[in-house]
DNA sequence: CCCCTCCTGTACCGGCGGTACAGTTTTCGG
DNA sequence: CCGAAAACTGTACCGCCGGTACAGGAGGGG
């Protein structure tokens, strides 16, 4: 029934941005089914316990993630035939979307995890990883094109390139949190673009001067 | 006395690598004082409560974090007059410190308790926020030495570039506990390297092709 | 009408953060 | 070596929280 759909979305809408601002240790199930205006036998009818929920909110948004990153990715992709442009695009684009969040991003689930790992069972902490190798291998196919056309300036390995991606996204979340300076990750998105820009581009001649 | 300064160390140490492995409130006061060998009457002796435990947690790794960086960096512009290859020689015994971590890096404070911010006082969320300002003073300073000598390729603010280290060091770690990849971390910061070395060394003629 | 989904209500358990406070051992300066 | 301060221990207690158990009820669809 559809009903329960619902419920079970709004506690999970509840538990995540709780859990992006106090991770899971220091989200408590009573203020959840608080606010959510439930009783925790019904909390405990969508959940079994806190693992659980857990594994569905982290499951919830890593599939929203990627539908983000596929949205803005084949949109540039449709803009441009080149991979390299269509690449510097998606993180301009990227840039954009992240610098527009009126409060700054909210937190990654997936680094939450990372600083929770010992408390969760081996199926989150593997759903984890392959949401990361995910990451990986998403950028890394789209860098693999532009090394077909583009020589990169300096030898550089197209998986660790990709990860630098995801290292500046989880890097500048933090930074933008704990600065309380919503535009850092946006900044810092789009100084990993100018280094992309430069690996591949040919060299620009030097402006009038 | 002296005696009183060991044992809080010792529950600090205790705590610093529990906190790391499953964020503040996933970390009981119960199971440090057990492994500390301590009872809860001494423990709440030390600290009035958690949160000041946080305190002490905290401020200790930041001194710790601004003691390595001062080494490696003062190594290396011993060994080189030049502001870039002091910086980039910097990086390289950084990322050599890192890959030398048995166990790869076991996290970073600063990022747990940037997502446990919502439980902390005012007084925490500061001073985190000022470690990482310090970060961006430190590396700020020795880009505005670079820059001064070295044109940049592009147009960059160096403010946001030393938020790069800062971004690449911190996502690395997150990525490297995900993937359970310690040689990650060493490789972001290798990465970040080859980056700086592009923006302000001159053009490199093309090796024989 | 009955069954299934989606809950509510009640009662209970043990662990944890925290408080209070009295008493004991250890340490070190004088 | 003594005495005072420092560094604890022991005990008892509180309220919140995660979790379990289970009985029952509303409401809609076949």
């Amino acid at each position: 029934m559809r009903k329960g759909e619902e419920t079970r979305t709004r506690i999970l809408d509840v538990a995540e941005a709780a859990v992006l601002q106090k991770g899971f240790g220091g989200t408590s199930i009573e203020e959840l089914i608080a606010e959510t205006g439930i009783t925790k036998s019904g909390f405990f009818y969508h959940f079994r316990d806190k693992n659980e929920l857990a594994k569905a909110l982290l499951n919830r948004y890593i599939e929203n993630d990627e539908r983000i990153y596929d949205e803005i990715f084949s949109r540039a992709r449709e803009l441009t035939g080149d991979p390299l442009q269509s690449f510097l695009l998606g993180l301009k684009l990227l840039s954009e979307l992240l610098s527009d969040l009126p409060n700054g991003h909210p937190g990654c689930l997936v680094a939450t995890v990372c600083y929770y790992e010992r408390l969760f069972d081996r199926e989150i902490q593997e759903t984890n990883r392959n949401a990361v190798l995910a990451w990986r291998r998403r950028f890394g196919r789209m860098l693999r094109e532009i090394v077909e056309i583009y020589p990169p300036r300096e030898p550089v390995d197209v998986d660790q390139l990709a990860d630098m991606v995801s290292s500046v996204l989880e890097g500048g979340i933090v930074l933008s949190k704990t600065l309380k300076e919503p535009n850092t990750l946006a900044e810092q998105v789009l100084m990993l673009r100018t280094f992309v820009k430069m690996l591949f581009l040919p060299v620009a001649e030097m402006p009038r001067a």
